[in-house]
RNA sequence: GGAAGAUUAGCUCAGUUGGGAGAGCGUCUGCCUUACAAGCAGAGGGUCACAGGUUCGAGCCCUGUAUCUUCCA
């Protein structure tokens, strides 16, 4: 039995409070481990370890739980894995950020000692997620989580490295990749980030060195936005069917400063629209001219080291930063006449998307994974019954022109924090070696240093964390593939479409059934957050502020699927004061079950009205919450509990209760007790998963049987509660009520003063309807006295209102002002005029009539009727007020 | 340059198999009615960006245009 004293106002800190622990401590959060019940299961998208969780964090991981909730109390034996990412250029570059503050580097510490702050960084920001998590009441099994960098996933990530090198789809080789130079690493290409970046166009002489001329001029005008490469500079070259140069073709230029002799070659690689026409060629410093630089067998002249300081090969620049650099070489050039013209530009210029900076373009020995083959089978498969399903579906597009499109992936990193490359170097032979351990005679062999990217274990993360590679444990067979997985749509290519191709190479299974992917969060100019722009939203406060179900609710409801979201104050608002509506309904429930052990429903033959329609309407949304949920429509399925509980439960059940209620009959007391506990029962289940800890807190305050709503049974549907004929009365009843709350409105004739109240109709039914309901009436209308049939006269002076088959009068007559009364039916008139012509021009096409569905007919020509029927009234009404003036 | 998304009430957004447009907030009016005044009862407010097309019928499907946002090159 609950405490029959909840306050009157939902207060989110005492229902939070230690709920969390409780379930934890109950086991609630593991798989119930119910053999015959069918397994779900969802992946947590590991956060990294380098901070702490943001608003998007919560928006994810809130959808998960919600569909975790939602699958277990259905009686899945659900199973949700938690874990984190070591994010191993992030988070190296954030310990090397606080080192440096210290006044340290890593390299004065050295690998080993580094290695371990970065451990003890780990350590203190998963304390900080632990807690975070339980804030936001995420149902995941503990005892399951993992860690990208610990022991067993270590070892699947070696097993794939060995075997995608055996099956030669890895290979170590010379390119050029993206680098960053603050964290001195490799990068993929989709961690540069693109930016419009103001620039110049450098117009420099190039002078021939035999005599050559061009156009009289004894130079070429070569174009350049980075002047500080031209050291590099092997090349200049011209398209072969550009004819204006087609004679310069095989002369030799000089670069400028440094003096050195180059060719002019033709490429087909050179777009002769664009600029002058000629490129130089700077094979060490830029993908497309490494390529040709490879098709003429050109040199490659490397100009700067890892720091992105200019090295010997830039003369008397040795050692200057590249931005430095660049301007002194301005500056001599200008000096030195070289420099024609200087035309500034807005280009787009890759920068890192962890450090930040620009990123060079470095020739440089790393290790690839190819792609071409583990694509093309990744995309065959999704022509199977194997497919992994996207919703919104359009996902899977972006994800396809990806992967039709992908590069070879670069998966070394020159890091200190990660999984290091299981690749040893022979001392003497330089011969490669690769394998799950070292080499026996490890003193002969040297490892490669460097580590591998981090999302190179992440995409392996659906199956690592269910035991792979061991195929015989009981988690992978039981829970692999996984069902859904929640992310982002920001993280299609780095995570989504690895995990796919990973899984189909190594299991020939999708890694899970569908991808739900949701939008980014936004402030609320709808800019992304961002530590740039300091508009972030820390969760937590916005927990401490308004509750975690409240934000939940905002997250949840305030979205489409793929959409991104404004965070906005007064969206939470109107959650709490919904979450306070909940709870105020059950206090009023709590307060009145009397007795109660648990509400039982009894037999339908004692509902009354009201019972059966909020039975009907109960169901409605039981069957609405299921198939939205299915659909991953959280917003939809917040949108039907909402409507439910707030204008069908508060808005009439429960006020129809108190009629009831404060009567005399106990029998019906009793009988709205039940229906009344047992529709807060349900709708307290059907709002669990969204709202966890206030449905939790409510439920056990009130009769009820079970340990926790956590795993009390969801609803489900009952035909038999159904009730078209109940849904049509009420309706009628509402309607009634609607509009003599509508006339009290207009004639400022509060509910506390008693009207006569004049119901004229011809159809029996009705009659018999509002009589047998007269409690209800009088209690909605508050009539001092009431005739309803068809013999009511309208009396002269009185306000009127036309609802479906009746009139309905209210002799008010020192209240009436019968201008307005007049203006307003002439309105209303009009209004219904309008109806019912376009009613029956509609079905005064044959072509409607034709071929519209037979049902769409029969409504309309039901409208049309009653349209008709309150014109007809309005009409002859109008013309009696217009006579009384007279 | 290619692609996707957005454009609906003053603001923020729903509207998912095409059948007379909805919510929250804000505005106006009246109510402390013993679950809730962060509430209740009413009211007002929209050429569904624009132009064509398909259809008996279009916010929804097709084509084009404009503006904004994002991704890719």
């Amino acid at each position: 039995m609950g405490t029959k004293d909840l306050p009157t106002k939902y207060d989110p800190r005492a229902v939070e409070n230690g709920r969390y622990q409780k379930w934890l401590d109950a086991g609630l959060f593991k798989p119930s481990g119910d053999k015959k019940a069918k397994p779900y299961s969802i992946v947590l998208p590991p956060p990294n370890v380098t901070g702490k969780l943001h608003l998007g964090h919560a928006w994810d991981t809130a959808l998960q739980d919600m569909l975790v909730r939602y699958k277990r109390m259905e009686g899945y034996d659900t199973l949700w894995v938690p874990g984190m990412d070591h994010a191993g250029i992030a988070t190296q570059a954030k310990v090397e950020a606080r080192l440096r503050e210290q006044g340290i580097s890593r390299y004065d510490l050295g690998r080993e000692k580094f290695v371990e702050q970065v451990w003890d960084w780990k350590d203190e920001y998963a304390a900080t997620i632990h807690k975070q998590w339980a804030k936001l009441g995420l149902s995941m099994d503990y005892s399951r989580e993992r860690f990208t960098l610990d022991e067993g996933l270590s070892k699947a990530v070696r097993k794939v490295f060995v075997d995608l090198y055996n099956k030669g789809l890895i290979y170590r080789g010379e390119y050029i990749i993206n680098w960053d130079p603050q964290a001195r690493t490799a990068l993929s290409d989709i961690e540069v980030i693109h930016k419009d970046d103001k620039g110049a166009f450098y117009h420099v002489k190039y002078p021939f060195t035999d005599g050559t001329t061009y156009e009289g001029k004894d130079y070429i005008e070569i174009a350049t936005t980075r002047p500080e490469t031209m050291f590099g500079d092997v090349a200049v070259a011209v398209h072969p069917s550009d004819e204006r140069y087609k004679e310069l073709v095989g002369k030799h230029i000089k670069v400028p400063l440094v003096d050195r002799e180059i060719p002019i070659i033709a490429d087909e690689y050179v777009d002769p629209e664009f600029g002058t026409g000629m490129v130089k060629i700077t094979p060490a410093h830029d993908p497309n001219d490494f390529l040709v630089g490879n098709r003429h067998n050109l040199k490659r002249i490397n100009t700067m080291n890892e720091d992105a300081t200019l090295n010997e090969n830039a003369g008397k620049y040795n050692g200057m930063d590249r931005f430095d650099a660049r301007k002194a070489i301005v500056q001599d050039l200008q000096d030195g006449g070289w420099m024609l013209k200087i035309d500034p530009i807005v280009h787009s210029v890759g920068h890192s998307e962890r450090t930040g900076v620009q990123v060079e373009a470095r020739l440089s020995t790393q290790w690839f994974v190819k792609m071409k083959p583990l694509a093309e089978q990744a995309l065959d498969h999704q022509k199977t019954d194997d497919k992994v399903t996207f919703w919104p579906s359009r996902f899977e597009d972006t994800y396809e022109q990806w992967m039709n499109n992908v590069h070879d992936w670069v998966i070394s990193r020159q890091l200190w924090w990660g999984h290091r490359i299981p690749a040893w170097y022979n001392k003497q032979t330089g011969e490669t070696y690769v394998g799950m351990e070292a080499p026996k005679d490890e003193e002969n062999w040297t490892q490669d240093p460097d580590v591998l990217d981090t999302w190179f274990s992440s995409g392996l993360w659906p199956m690592t964390t269910m035991g792979w590679p061991d195929t015989d444990n009981p988690d992978f067979k039981r829970y692999f593939p996984t069902d859904d997985l929640v992310t982002g749509y920001d993280i299609i290519f780095f995570w989504v479409s690895r995990m796919m191709f990973e899984s189909v190479e190594f299991t020939g299974k999708r890694p899970f059934k569908n991808v739900l992917m949701h939008g980014l969060m936004r402030d609320n100019q709808g800019r992304k957050m961002s530590k740039s722009l300091g508009n972030g939203i820390d969760p937590m406060d916005v927990i401490d502020k308004y509750g975690v179900d409240a934000m939940r609710w905002f997250l949840a409801n305030g979205s489409t699927p793929g959409q991104d979201v404004r965070y906005d104050t007064t969206k939470l608002d109107a959650a709490w004061n919904f979450i306070n509506k909940i709870w105020n309904a059950s206090r009023y429930v709590i307060m009145n079950l009397g007795d109660m052990e648990k509400p039982v429903l009894p037999d339908k033959a004692n509902w009354n009205l009201a019972d059966r329609w909020i039975l009907s309407r109960l169901n409605q949304t039981v069957a609405d919450v299921h198939r939205l949920f299915d659909k991953f429509e959280f917003g939809e399925v917040g949108r039907a509990l909402y409507n439910f509980i707030w204008n069908d439960l508060c808005d009439w059940y429960i006020e129809m209760t108190k009629e009831v209620l404060n009567g005399d009959d106990e029998a019906a007391k009793k009988n709205t007790q039940n229906v009344l506990g047992y529709v807060l029962d349900q709708t307290l289940r059907l709002m669990h998963p969204l709202m966890p800890f206030v449905t939790e807190e409510l439920w056990q305050d009130m009769p009820h049987e079970g340990e926790s709503i956590m795993v009390a049974d969801y609803p489900v549907v009952h035909d038999d509660f159904d009730d078209a004929k109940a849904e049509t009365d009420m309706g009628r009843l509402i309607e009634l009520i609607t509009a003599v709350r509508n006339i009290r409105g207009e004639a400022n004739a509060p509910m506390s003063s008693a009207v006569e109240l004049l119901i004229k109709t011809n159809n029996p039914e009705l009659k018999t309807l509002f009589e047998t309901n007269r409690d209800f009436v009088d209690r909605f209308c508050h009539p001092s006295d009431l005739q309803i049939g068809p013999d009511v006269v309208a009396p002269k002076l009185a306000m009127s209102a036309i609802i479906s088959d009746a009139e309905v009068y209210i002799p008010l007559a020192e209240l009436i002002n019968l201008d307005d009364e007049i203006a307003r039916l002439e309105k209303e008139v009009a209004n219904l005029q309008n109806e019912v012509t376009r009613s029956e021009k509609k079905l005064g096409n044959e072509r409607f009539v034709a071929n519209a569905p037979e049902a769409v007919v029969a409504e309309e020509r039901s409208k049309q009727a009653d349209w008709q029927q309150k014109l007809t009234a309005a009409t002859s009404r109008l013309a009696e007020v217009k006579a009384s003036r007279n």
